[in-house]
DNA sequence: AAAATCAAAAGTGTATACAATTTTTTGAAA
DNA sequence: TTTCAAAAAATTGTATACACTTTTGATTTT
């Protein structure tokens, strides 16, 4: 692919990314003329980015400010992971009633992809795929809109926690996964649907600890 | 309020008001320097706003062609209302589970107030009063992120449907958010959550009729 | 030394300018 | 008339300019 798509969503993309994986640490100053030069563009570019940004709550825009690393509070965690729940109880319990076997084996090539980045101890790819797990199931099911929303809520856990996770947190969110696989496979809606809502309980419990300090310099995370 | 918040928002509120109640047709083209002059701003806010509106999936943006009003697809609106049943049905079940009275009255109350919209034949009154049911659940169980998430749902839902509603499906569905209140004042979960799946999957099918043809002046939509 | 003050620097918010693209208009040919 | 082509107008995409606010840091005051 040349050329992906418009410069405004490629900096919504690098810095997605770099909020994610904790390369930018919450809190920190996302100066407009920084990331301009950074990206190549004006500040009209990085402004709009930073708007989107703001309404995907990756980062919060303080008026006359400027714009920072959102640091989501315990309590919105907590609701995001709710609303993860919800949302992912149901659509587990959709997703196996209206399972297809081309479906099934999709997810159990993704839960091997995600051992096999555990295996390699490879930080930034095994949060991925892991969180990627939960939206595969709504791409699976051809329903775009709740993959797009997903995407996001996923982010936004991703912010608040992911890349925090031990490696055998991570073990333990993919035989989880592999869990939750095998129950659908045996088309058991009621057990795939309790073992999603305890794996997003599981995933929230072990997370949302102390906020260490990675680098705060925004030119060097973008690398 | 002397002045509630930056002029972008109300830009992007008053387009959201005017989209929501079809006064903008979908497809519509949104001109940015018509909406510059009617708002009496630049175009950089008037494009902050359309971004916003876009990232809402209220309006479509084509690259050099500029922004319109959405027109979603019978496939898209479908999969809208299906996120809302997975998400409004494990929150009717929360609801329940935490049940305080207050929530009860406050949830009686405002199914008085769509009827009074109703019974005086308040279209847009009753159109909001009517989405705003889902999202007052929300509000009482202090949950802002989940709020949030269902308004822009329903705005989503309004745009594809909400305006072409007719008196008697309106009435239908304030006499359904009363069954719902009433399954809750007795606990009765399962009633409750059922009902409120019925309730979501009336409404949908109660709409996605034929696309009027309200006024394309943007002007005059604005008022 | 700590606190307060104020000027300079840096940064954000909005408008405007201009290049590039699309749409509309015009006018000639079929 | 209808069709096509080219010029003109309008519109979008991006950069820049500038006013205004916040931050910084040096200097003064307590």
């Amino acid at each position: 692919m040349p050329d992906t798509s418009t410069p405004t969503d490629q900096i919504v993309e690098g810095l997605t990314r770099a909020i994610v994986e904790h390369r930018l640490q919450p809190g920190a100053k996302l100066a407009e003329q920084k990331l301009a030069d950074h990206y190549g563009v004006s500040r009209t570019l990085v402004r709009q980015a930073l708007f989107q940004l703001s309404q995907k709550r990756l980062i919060q825009m303080e008026p006359a400010r400027g714009a920072f690393v959102a640091t989501p509070s315990v309590s919105e965690a907590r609701q995001v992971f709710g609303v993860r729940r919800m949302l992912e109880a149901e659509m587990t319990r959709a997703f196996v009633r209206e399972l297809q076997p081309a479906w099934l084996k999709s997810l159990q090539e993704h839960v091997a992809q995600e051992r096999e980045a555990i295996a390699q101890d490879n930080v930034s790819a095994r949060t991925e795929l892991l969180g990627d797990f939960h939206v595969r199931m709504a791409e699976l099911m051809d329903n775009p809109v709740l993959a797009d929303m997903l995407n996001d809520l996923i982010s936004r856990c991703a912010l608040i926690t992911l890349m925090y996770q031990s490696a055998h947190a991570a073990r333990h969110s993919a035989d989880e996964h592999a869990a939750i696989v095998q129950a659908m496979a045996a088309r058991d809606e009621n057990l795939a649907v309790s073992l999603m809502a305890e794996h997003l309980h599981h995933v929230e419990d072990s997370l949302m600890f102390e906020r260490t300090v990675p680098s705060n310099d925004v030119a060097q995370a973008l690398r």
